[in-house]
DNA sequence: GTCGTTGGTTACAACGATGTAGAGTGAATC
DNA sequence: GATTCACTCTACATCGTTGTAACCAACGAC
C-alpha cells in the first residue's frame, strides 16, 4: 500500500528511527545520512502517517471551533479569522456547527468528536449558566460569548452592556426619543441579548428616557430574516420608532429591510446602529453604524490562550479577556455624510481578569 | 492516563476484542456479556480512541472542504451544506482555506494536511487548466467550480455561461441598452469570470446589443469592495450605464453600495443583477434579483459522490454534475414591486455526465 | 457416537509511527 | 593509555485499536 517509514529505512539502509529522527529535524544526524533518507524519501515519494503519529504522540495539532451556524456572518467572520490565527501556530482547525441545537452543543463538550482535536473553542449559544457542570471538562477549553460565566476555562468575551449603552446614548444623542430595540430575548438573563438589553436600558437612563416595554422586539434567532419579522411587526403594530438598536448586525440588516419595505427613510426617519461590525454593514445601502466589538483581537487571543492551555496545564488562573470595543458611526446614524468614510464615535477599554471559577473544585 | 479498552475488558472479565466487539455492535454477543461489558464501560466512563481506531481502519470519517475563504458569504453558505450533508452520514468536516493563495491550494491536493481525511471537495480558484496534472491523485477527490475541466475526477459545477446568457437577457428585455459586467477576468478563458462573461456576451448577442469593451469591469477577488470599487471606477470614469450585471453577489452588493453613493437609483437608472443567490440579496435596500446555481444540491451532491468514491473504488467512469439553476427576479430588476415576494424569471435544466478525463491515464 | 455447523469468545499480530535506553564511534581530556 | 564525552545510530517496546484465525461448547443430523 502506502509508503512507511520501514520502506525509507530499507532504502536508505538505516533504522526506522533515524527516518523518523529526518523526518523530525532531529540535529545529531550525519549530513551524509540525512541526505541519504531525504533521497529514499523523495524517490519513494514517502509521506508521513499523521494518523499514527497521532496515535503515539497523543496529540493532533488540531483544535475545534463550535459555533452556531457559518451562514451567519460573524461566525462566518469569527471562523475565517480563527482559522488563520490556528495556521500560523501550525494548527488545524476542524469546525463544528450546533445550529442553536442544545443536544449539538452538550455533544460538543461530550460527544465522540470531542477527542479528534487537541482542544476546544465553544461559543456556545443554547447552553447557560445552569449548566456550568458541563463545562468543567478535563481538556483545553476556551469559552466565547457571554452565554456563560466563571467556568472552569479561559473565556473572551465583549463590553456588551458598555457597548450597547454607549450605541443607545448616540442615538439619543442624535435627538432620537422613540429607540427600539430589536432582538431582545425575554427572561434571559445572562447571554449577548441580555446583556445588551440591559446596556440599552442603561443607556436610555443615563439619556433620561422612558424606558418602553412597546419598543423592545423579541427575536430569537438573530438573522436577517428575523431582523426583517421583528422590525416589521413592531412598525405594522403602530409603534412610533425614531431610531432602531439591533443587537447584531444580521437583524440590523433585516431591520434596514423592513423599514425600506414601510417606506421609512434611514437615517431621516428611523437611525440604525447594529452590533458586530461584520464586513456587509460597510456596504449596505445606507452603510449602517455598528459596534466592532475587536472581532479580530477574539479571534486571536482565543487561539493564544488554547495553545496556552494545550501547551501545558500551567498554574495560572482562568482569564476573562475582553477586547477593547469601538462605536464605529456610518451612514444610518447620519454620523458622516453619504459616501463619505466611517468614523470612530467611542472608545471603550478592554482588559484581561484573572477569574475564579464558580464551581466547587475541592471535591 | 486515559481508560482503554484493556481496562474495560480487565474489569468485566472479557477480552479486549469482545470489548471491541460490544462497542462496534457486533451482533453475536450474549446478552449477559454485552451487558458486563457495557457496564464496565460506563463505571469506568471508557471512550473509544478514534485515532487507534483510525490507525487501524485507515479511516478517519473526515472528508477536507477547501475553500477561498469563509469571509465570502458563497462559501459561508456552502461550507454550512456540506458540513450539514457529510452530517448526515456521520462525516466530519475539515475546512482548508486557501486565501486565494495557488501554493495553498497547491498544498491542499499534495501537502501533509491532505492525509487528515478520507477525501476532498475542492473549490479551486487560482489552479487552472494547465495544472490539470496536479489534479491526478491517489485518494477520492470532488471538484468544484470552474476552474478545471475534464481532470480524473467527479466535478460539481454550474450552468454558468447559460445562466449569465439568460440573465443579460432578461436585463436587455427590460429595455437597457448599456449594460455593463462587474467581475470580468481578462485573458482567463476558463473559470467563473470567463464562462459567465461568454454567457454576457452571448446575451448580448442574442438581444441584438453590441457589445462595448468600456462596459466590461475587471475585479481580481469578487468582494464586496471590489465590486463596490469597479462599479465606481467605471461611474467615475463616465461610463454610461443603465444595467449592472455582477458576476457574483458580493459584487452585486458592492456594485449596489457605489451606484448609490453616486446617486443612480437601483432599478430606475440602473438595473441589477447579481450571481450565487446569497441569503443577503434577499434583504439588501433595494432586494437584488440573481441567478441561484443550485446551491443547495451542489454542496449535497459533492458530498454524495465523495461518499461514493470513498466507499470504494467503483468501474464507473468521473461525472460531471450540473444542478438546475433558475433567475430570481426581486427589486433590482423591477421584476417585482417594492416589498413583493421574489419570483423566478428563467430555469434552466441541470444534468450529470459521464466525462472521460483529458489527461493520459495509460502510463 | 461422530461429524459438521453455528455461536460466542479469545490470542495474536498487525496499523505506522515515536520514546527510551543504550551501543558504537572518534575526539578531547587527564 | 585510559577515561570521558558528544555525536550518531539502532533495537525494542509501545500508543489503543481491529482483522484473522482458531478454539471450545452446544446442537442437530446422520
Amino acid at each position: 500500500m502506502a509508503v512507511t517509514m520501514h520502506d525509507v529505512a530499507v532504502r536508505a539502509g538505516v533504522s526506522i528511527k533515524t527516518v523518523s529522527n529526518v523526518v523530525n529535524a532531529y540535529p545529531h544526524i550525519r549530513p551524509e545520512t540525512r541526505q541519504r533518507v531525504q533521497e529514499a524519501i523523495d524517490e519513494l515519494g514517502y509521506r508521513l502517517n499523521t494518523t499514527a503519529r497521532n496515535l503515539r504522540t497523543r496529540r493532533t495539532d488540531m483544535i475545534t471551533l463550535a459555533v452556531p451556524e457559518l451562514s451567519l456572518p460573524y461566525f462566518a467572520e469569527l471562523a475565517d479569522r480563527v482559522i488563520r490565527a490556528a495556521e500560523e501556530q501550525s494548527l488545524t482547525v476542524l469546525i463544528e456547527q450546533t445550529g442553536g441545537s442544545r443536544e449539538r452543543e452538550v455533544d460538543v463538550l461530550t460527544g465522540k468528536r470531542r477527542q479528534l482535536t487537541d482542544g476546544l473553542i465553544f461559543s456556545p449559544l443554547e447552553l447557560s449558566q445552569a449548566d456550568l457542570a458541563l463545562f468543567d471538562v478535563d481538556f483545553p477549553l476556551v469559552i466565547l460569548g457571554e452565554r456563560v460565566f466563571d467556568a472552569p476555562a479561559d473565556h473572551v468575551t465583549m463590553n456588551n452592556v458598555a457597548a450597547a449603552r454607549a450605541a443607545t446614548v448616540h442615538l439619543a444623542s442624535l435627538g432620537r426619543r422613540r429607540i427600539a430595540v430589536v432582538g431582545a430575548h425575554e427572561g434571559e438573563e445572562l447571554g449577548s441579548a441580555a446583556l445588551r438589553t440591559e446596556g440599552y436600558k442603561q443607556g436610555l437612563a443615563e439619556a433620561g428616557l422612558p424606558f418602553d416595554p412597546e419598543l423592545v422586539g423579541e427575536a430569537g434567532l438573530w438573522h436577517r430574516s428575523t431582523g426583517s419579522e421583528t422590525m416589521g411587526r413592531m412598525l405594522d403594530a403602530g409603534v412610533q420608532v425614531d431610531a432602531v438598536f439591533a443587537l447584531n448586525d444580521a437583524m440590523a440588516l433585516g431591520a434596514l429591510h423592513a423599514l425600506h419595505a414601510r417606506n421609512l427613510d434611514v437615517p431621516r426617519d428611523v437611525a440604525l446602529i447594529g452590533f458586530d461590525d461584520i464586513d456587509d454593514v460597510r456596504y449596505s445601502v445606507p452603510t449602517i453604524s455598528s459596534v466592532d466589538p475587536g472581532s479580530a483581537q477574539i479571534a486571536r487571543t482565543a487561539v493564544d490562550l488554547l495553545v496556552e492551555r494545550i501547551a501545558g496545564p500551567s498554574e495560572r488562573g482562568y482569564r476573562r479577556v475582553v477586547p477593547a470595543s469601538r462605536l464605529v458611526g456610518r451612514e444610518s446614524t447620519g454620523d458622516v455624510a453619504e459616501g463619505a468614510p466611517e468614523q470612530i464615535v467611542a472608545e471603550l477599554e478592554g482588559g484581561v481578569e484573572e477569574v475564579s471559577t464558580l464551581l466547587d473544585k475541592t471535591a
